[in-house]
DNA sequence: GGGCAGCGCAC
DNA sequence: GTGCGC
DNA sequence: GCCC
């Protein structure tokens, strides 16, 4: 169902709230058998209770079965990398009901194009061993480039999932004056040693060579979603941090770090705001070696990362 | 009724 | 400025 | 959707 609201209803809260409901539900050390067991539960309220009340009850929710009905085929289109909400049902307006449909329209954005190419690849799992090989070569290819840089794959891989749905790789230089030199492994030029075909790297991101969006194919695998970051030592146990996730638990420690401190925290560092009447600004990043730091600032507990799946 | 993170990029 | 993905 |  959340799937439904992101994809083709474009409510993210929606979609947000019954994401995180059902992975609570689902990591209960029991199975649900009643409604009493979730009706005092934090951010469940009436409507999610009505909801499990009735599926515990009829084993399938009219809701869900109307949306889907109503939905129809707009929602395969939005499942499309660079197709939201809104677009989805422009091209059902225009007609398009497939993603084979989309093939030979020429008015898609260069990630849309990569998205419907190779939508089938992209939605397949990544095994983990798959990921590990793939931060191996990247390293490989970094090192020749910038000698000593540090690269990590970060994402659901890091927390330790069996499969990941993309690869997501993080680099550094241990070294600030190395930083410079560092960047240019985002350029395509050097990138496309990662590919055996470079015409499928499309790079996305503009000005800043400092990060690469695309399709990434190795050792005759599926087509792989990729993303290379390239961050200054300074930042990296913040983006180490946000990069790894989960997305639920990024929004957790940002929301305490504003409410508790008044802090911002981001990819980029933990800042602390200042205001004078209307005026608002952040200061330099309080600075952080390493993610544990970042915790300690917070004043909470270091979670392991394969503690972050919720 | 507003906030729910906040950003950079393509267009 | 909007849509999108992260 | 939930919470305030």
């Amino acid at each position: 169902m959340w799937h439904l609201y992101e994809d083709v209803l474009g409510d993210q809260w929606r979609s947000l709230i019954y994401r995180k409901t059902v992975n609570k539900l689902r990591s209960l050390p029991y199975k649900v058998t009643s409604v009493e067991q979730i009706r005092e539960m934090y951010g469940v309220g009436k409507s999610l209770v009505k909801m499990v009340k009735e599926i515990l009850g009829t084993g399938q929710l009219q809701k869900l079965d109307n949306l889907k009905a109503q939905v129809g085929e707009i929602q395969v289109l939005g499942s499309v990398w660079g197709i939201g909400a809104i677009q989805a049902r422009e091209l059902y307006k225009k007609g398009f009901r497939t993603v084979k449909d989309l093939e030979n329209y020429s008015s898609l954005t260069s990630m849309q194009r990569m998205g419907v190419k190779y939508y089938d690849d992209i939605n397949l799992r990544i095994p983990r061993d798959e990921v590990a090989d793939t931060e191996k070569f990247v390293r490989g290819v970094v090192e020749t480039l910038a000698p000593g840089a540090w690269v990590n794959a970060a994402g659901s891989y890091r927390r330790g999932k069996p499969t990941c749905g993309d690869v997501d790789i993080l680099i550094t230089h241990p070294d600030g004056s190395r930083f410079t030199s560092l960047r240019c492994c985002t350029h395509s030029s050097h990138l496309h040693l990662l590919c055996s075909h470079q015409d499928l790297l499309a790079r996305l991101g503009g000005t800043q060579p400092d990060m690469f969006m695309g399709i990434f194919h190795f050792q005759g695998k599926p087509y792989r979603r990729i993303d290379i970051k390239v961050y200054p030592r300074h930042v990296y146990a913040f983006a180490l941090l946000a990069f790894t996730g989960n997305d639920v638990l990024n929004r957790k420690i940002r929301f305490l770090a504003r409410v508790k401190f008044g802090y911002k925290l981001s990819d980029q560092g933990l800042f602390i705001r200042e205001s004078k009447k209307k005026d608002v600004w952040f200061t330099e990043s309080i600075p952080c070696e390493t993610e544990r730091e970042i915790f300690e600032k917070l004043g909470l507990d270091y979670p392991e990362p394969h503690d972050r799946n919720w």
